[in-house]
Order: structure tokens, then C-alpha cells, then sequence
DNA sequence: AGGTGTGTGGAAAGCGCTTTCCGGCACCGT
DNA sequence: ACGGTGCCGGAAAGCGCTTTCCACACACCT
């Protein structure tokens, strides 16, 4: 790997110039970091005096010129050495050696933006939450991540911070950045500007990217729909077969999408079963934790001294935590003074106690197949109708709802 | 929005060629996109045939070029016009505000790749993790994510899946992503080829890198540093003010850095205190879930028929969650039993009954800090000697560890 | 008028890379 | 010996952008 040069040699090959005065920091600065070796340092520009020349300090990396030189071959043999295979331009083995142990020996880097700008893609993919912290978007990500990692793929991440409106926005900078695909995982808002989320994808996917939405089909888009109707409709005739007839739901915002889904699924169930869901046992709320909460103690308000709800169904598991906690704070037992179910089945919830009974929903797994509906799609170079993938859930029972006796 | 232009106009400013081949299917693609307008389609070159042509399709987007060209002015007024005021060069209103019209008709966007090469650095942080759906990544994340936010910069997330020993590879991919900085969450393992992953960052550093590393320092970096010993030698010693005596310990990997300090501050309060950890009460496992659970049951058939422990320290959350989890299936109540305390207080503890006692970490500000350390450290041009930030920690009394009747 | 600033647009070089075309070379059959 | 045929290295153009230097126009002051 070591071959003939001279240790100290400075890069004639090159013909660049060094700094005069930043030398004096960059080799303390590589005096400190040690290892490193004399590629690395500041360099500058600006020998010539024409027009053009970049006096500042642009990078501190050795680049792809100086491997080709080291390896006294040309920049384009250095290309094909590292990355080649592209056609059937074979480098020959002893020259793509010099030049593999030219670019170990200078700790040499591709540089990826460099690379993206050349190749006119890049190896990035974006995905966009609502809030990172939240179980339920942790674990479409780490799906996501997962999916990314096998196809060698960097992942951004694009966080609203709870502010749905914000998608639109994200979505631009995801296009600016050329991200190859966008997972877009927040609940679709309708009141969060849709025409303006909307035109933002359309122009993504103008420009040649991928959207795949998880959760609810978008019109146009690639998604990969979690059944939310059918899960909460199941969930809905489940609790009904084991003896509930009055139950109550705290349905997340009114626009929300998902949540209104599952609401409509779940009192669409009881309604046909003969036992419609009072409308006054509807309670809106934030679909966080502290939005459960929130509903719960508004709908206890509603109920007054009686409690006259037998379930409560939280459209989702986060906020059905919530409900928990409220109700331990106001005194009451699940199930004993009432049940509680939820929907999602975020991995916390084999921590709680009692047993949360909900909706079972491959978070990852969704987030992976979402990656990989991306990039398949991105490979379908014939622009086909959007892909709708629809994800089976399943009720799954735990101790919040035992069976009723009558 | 709209000005006076033919509909049909095909951007004879630019001088390119369309593609003939490719114009059924871009035609095609606009027209189902729609909204979309004329400057997105797919475009060829090699009108030319010089070498150095690209006649594959190179980019779908709209250039800077031809926003200048439709405004009318040079690219050199477009780009100081968009994102200029860069030194005293400024462009006067009315040819600014041609351009912006220009930009925004024709749905341009800076191309943040090229940008990136031109200006020599990108607007992306990169941060490494281990797991993303655990809540203790998740929290720190998240505050990685609203600090990058804050400072307008891209969040790349590299996860290591769990596998300690691919640090160094992920660092090597950021450092190729040229990311502004790297923050790195995942705990220190002495034995996943600590210095292979040195060098990674170092070469990450002499490339003009900044690092922040959280949880415990590593040396010659910038680091936010979580009071794992003092917290967990609080934890003990406050145990011990409770009544406890026979303390054990789930202790996570050996090698692993955070676990190991948790574990030494923890066994150095009681054995001060007169009252040393029995060797044999501190089982080690993995620092997860499953591994708090497979710890538990490791020690509770080292106990055999009697318990001869009255609190369990297990040194991260998951891992007491996860012994939580087993002692309800062996059938034993905490705290009637057996008390359990853990470290990180993360979220998901507000939904566990009974409340776990811990020993709160803020993750989330820890996240932002390190962040904001990090880009802090970029502007400090002189060379300095690393930063290490000491966070407090605070131990929470819960339910799971009531005062012992002596 | 003739200098001297001052402001502002444009030409063009440069970032670091990929990929094309060309041309040189070795090998082969005739 | 000669043209054909592969193979493979190099020169150079191009990606889309930023920033430099130059040039020109217009004051302003003597």
C-alpha cells in the first residue's frame, strides 16, 4: 500500500499553491488531529489572478485530482477506478490498485454533493414527521431507516414539529435538496392547506422525484394506506360482541384524516350493531398524549356525577395513554370503571398496565415498505397510475377491555 | 403569477434542444401532473456531439441559467438576486424583482447539491443513533432535529441498527455527505473497534468537521456529557437513605461506556455507604428492552427460592421497563416485592404504572444543545480545546421505590 | 472638462465529480 | 505487411451554482 514517495512530499503534482497565511493554523490544525496526514489542510485558490479564482478557504478535503496524481493516472482512470463499472470501461487491474492505494493512503472521500451535481441524483431520501419523539413516528422511521440502509441510502429527516401546516414547506426544501424520494408519514390535515401540500409534491414529482404517503391515500400519489375504517369498524363490532353498548370516543381533530377515519369506522360499527355512538360521547382533541388527557377529563365533564359510557375508544394509542393517566389522576380504574381501547399498537404499550386493547399496525414494517414502494417506483420508468398499497390490521385484545358481563 | 407569455413557448432563451425521444413521455408526465408548466420535462443535451456531452437525461428541474434567461438578465444578477447580498454587491429592485417573478413562474429551486459543491459546504448535520424507535434516540432526536430546525439546516440520520460496530462506517458516510457536523448519540462501546472509529472522526474533523459527541466524552472531542456516575451515586445513595440493603443490578454490556459509569456510580454510593453490591447481584445483558427482561430473569434464578434483593437498579429505563415486564410474568409486584429504579426518565415512563423511580436526563434539550454546540464550535475559527459540556441530572422519586419500613 | 469614486451588471473561472469521444496500442486473420 | 477490431487511458465538456474581476455608467468635486 506504501509505495515509493518520498514521506514528506508535498503534492508537486498538483501545481496548487499553498496557503501562506493559513498555514500556520492548518498545520496546528493537523498537528492536533494527527493521523490525518498532509492532505489534509486548507488550501487556497487564487495563483492564477483571472476572473474566476476562489480566494477563500472552499474545502479542506483532498480531492479526486490530487488521488489521480498521487496515482499518476488521469482524473477520469481515478473516476473509473473508484466508482467505475459504469459500461464496459474497465480499468485494468494494476492501475485501479495504484489508484485504490493512492486514495487509502490520502484518506481520500468522495465527495457526494459533488457527485450528486455530477450524476444528476443524488443517494438521499426524505422522509417527513410531525414529531420524532412521538412512538408512532419513531418506529415508521426506524422502518424507513431500515429500508434506506439495505438500498445504501442516506435518510433526511424533515420534522413539522407539530405543526401540521408546515408539510408544504418541508416538502420544498426535500425538492430543493433533491432528495430521490420523499415518505411523507404526518396524518394528512385537511385544514392544513392541502392545495398548497399538494402543489408542493406535484412539483417533486416534476422534478423527477418519488412520493409515497403512508397512512391515507393522497389523490395522485403513491401510498401505502393503513386500514383505518376497517381496523376501528373491527375493533368497533369486537367491543360490541363482548358486551359494550355505550361507548364514547376521543376522536383527535376534526380534520385530521386518520382520525376521523377511525371514528367513522369505529361508530359506524356500533351504529349497525343498534347501539349508535351519542354524539355528545364525541369528544375532539389534539392527537397527542396531552390531547387524550385533554378529551378525556372534557368527556367525564360531559357525563356529570353518572358515568354513563362503558368504553372509551381513543382513535389512537397515544392519546388513549393519555386518557389513562387522566383517569388514574381522576380516580378511575381500568377497566373496572370503564374500558379503554386504542389504535396503532405503538411497541410502549407492553409497558402499560393493565394491557391496552387497540388496533395492531405494522408501524415499521409500514415504514419500510413505504422506502421500498419509493424506489421501486423510481425505477418504473413508465409513469403508471399512483400505487395504493392497503395494509391489513388487526384488533388485538388486552386486559383494558375484558368481556362485559351482562 | 401568470404574465404575458405564449402558452406553448418552449424556452427559445435557453438555446437547448428538446429531447425528440423523450418528449412523449415528459409531454406526457406534464400533462399529468399538471400545474406544472412547460419548464418541467426531461431534457437532453449533446446538441453538440463535442465530447464531454451527457445524452442521458441529466436533471427534470429548472436552472438558474434559464430563470436568467427568462428574466432577461445574466446568471450572475439571478443567483446575487436570489440568495445574494453577499458583500456589498447588491441588485437594484426592479431587476431583483424580475427575477424573483421569473424564479417563481417558472418553479425554480435552488438545486441544494449544486449549491453545496460551489459554496463549498452543505446545510446538512448528520446524527447517529443506534435505534430510532427507542425512546431515548427518539428524545434526543428530536431536539437534534428542533435545533437544526432553528438554524435552518438539514437533519441526515444515520442509524447504526443496533450494531455498535458500524459508528465508524456512519461517520465515514457523513463525513462523504461533507455535513456541517456530526452529532453522535449512540453510548460508547470500548470493544466495537473504538479506534477505528477515532480515526472516522478525526479525518471527519481534518476535513472541517465539527463533532459533538453525547452521553460520556471521547477524547479530543466536543462533547455533552451526562452525569451517568454522579446521577446513578445520587440514585444509590438516596435508595439507601430509603431503607434499601440488598441492592442489584442490571447492568447492560460490559463494554458499554454510559452503562458501565451507571453501574460503578451506583455500586460506589452503597458500598460507601457501608452496605457493598454482592458481585453476583450484578447480571449484565444487553441495553435494551429484551435485555432488561433476560437480566431480570438471569438474577431472579441466581436468587432461587428467596429473594434475597429488595431494589433493582436497572441502568437505563428499557432495560427496567423490560424487567417490569418480566416481573409481572414470574408474578411479582413492584415495589410489594421488589423495588426498581432506572436512569433517562424518558417519556414513555408517565404511562407505566407503577411510576418507575429514575433519574431524570433532559434528552431532549440535551439533543439541542449538542447541537447547538456544534454549530457554535464551527464558528469559532481558532483551533481550541474541546468542549465539554457537563449536563446534571436530578433523581425522581416514584412510586417503584416507597420509603422501606424498616 | 478631467479626474475620482461608487454602484451595479456581466463574463467567466472555478467547485469536484462523471462520462463522452478520441486516439493509441496490441492482437488477429488474411 | 496491412487493415480491422477490441481494449483502455486521457482530454475535456458538462452538471448547476457562486463569486471574482472587469467594465461601464453615473455622479461629484475641483
Amino acid at each position: 500500500m506504501v509505495d515509493g514517495m518520498a514521506p514528506a512530499q508535498t503534492w508537486p503534482e498538483t501545481g496548487r499553491s499553498w496557503s501562506s497565511a493559513g498555514a500556520p493554523l492548518s498545520y496546528g490544525l493537523a498537528g492536533l488531529i494527527g493521523l490525518v496526514g498532509p492532505s489534509v489542510r486548507e488550501r487556497r485558490f487564487g495563483e492564477t489572478g483571472r476572473p474566476g479564482r476562489l480566494p477563500y478557504i472552499a474545502a479542506m478535503s483532498v480531492t479526486l485530482s490530487e488521488v489521480a496524481a498521487a496515482a499518476g493516472v488521469s482524473l477520469a482512470t481515478a473516476s473509473r477506478a473508484l466508482h467505475g463499472a459504469s459500461g464496459r470501461r474497465q480499468v485494468k487491474a494494476d492501475l485501479k490498485q495504484r489508484v485504490l492505494a493512492a486514495a487509502e493512503r490520502l484518506n481520500y472521500t468522495t465527495d457526494a454533493m459533488a457527485q450528486a451535481v455530477a450524476r444528476g441524483r443524488t443517494s438521499a431520501i426524505g422522509v417527513v414527521v410531525h414529531d420524532i419523539a412521538d412512538p408512532y413516528f419513531a418506529a415508521l422511521v426506524a422502518g424507513v431507516a431500515r429500508a434506506a440502509d439495505a438500498a445504501a441510502l442516506q435518510v433526511t429527516l424533515a420534522s413539522t414539529q407539530n405543526e401540521p401546516a408546515r408539510e408544504a414547506e418541508l416538502v420544498r426544501l426535500l425538492r430543493q435538496q433533491r432528495a430521490r424520494a420523499v415518505v411523507l408519514l404526518g396524518g394528512r390535515h385537511e385544514d392544513a392547506k392541502p392545495a398548497e401540500l399538494g402543489q408542493a409534491l406535484r412539483l417533486y414529482v416534476g422534478g423527477g422525484g418519488t412520493v409515497v404517503v403512508v397512512g391515507q391515500p393522497l389523490a395522485g400519489f403513491d401510498a401505502v394506506a393503513i386500514d383505518n375504517r376497517g381496523g376501528a369498524a373491527a375493533l368497533g363490532r369486537t367491543l360490541h360482541g363482548l358486551g359494550y353498548r355505550r361507548p364514547a370516543i376521543l376522536a383527535g381533530p376534526l380534520a385530521h384524516l386518520t382520525a376521523r377515519h377511525r371514528r367513522e369506522g369505529f361508530a359506524a360499527a356500533f351504529a349497525e350493531l343498534g347501539d349508535p355512538v351519542d354524539q355528545a360521547r364525541i369528544v375532539h382533541g389534539a392527537f397527542t398524549h396531552s390531547g387524550g388527557e385533554a378529551a378525556f377529563l372534557e368527556l367525564m365533564g360531559r357525563c356529570g356525577e353518572r358515568i354513563d359510557v362503558d368504553v372509551v375508544f381513543a382513535v389512537n394509542d397515544v392519546m388513549a395513554l393519555g386518557a389513562l393517566a387522566a383517569a388514574r389522576d381522576l380516580g378511575l380504574a381500568v377497566p373496572d370503571d370503564l374500558a379503554l381501547a386504542g389504535f396503532d399498537d405503538i411497541t410502549s404499550l407492553r409497558d402499560v398496565a393493565p394491557g391496552l386493547t387497540t388496533v395492531h399496525v405494522p408501524l415499521e414494517d409500514i415504514g419500510a415498505w413505504a422506502t421500498e414502494l419509493a424506489l421501486a417506483e423510481e425505477l418504473a420508468e413508465e409513469e403508471s397510475d399512483p400505487v395504493v398499497r392497503q395494509i391489513p390490521v388487526q384488533v388485538v385484545l388486552r386486559q383494558s377491555t375484558p368481556a362485559r358481563p351482562r
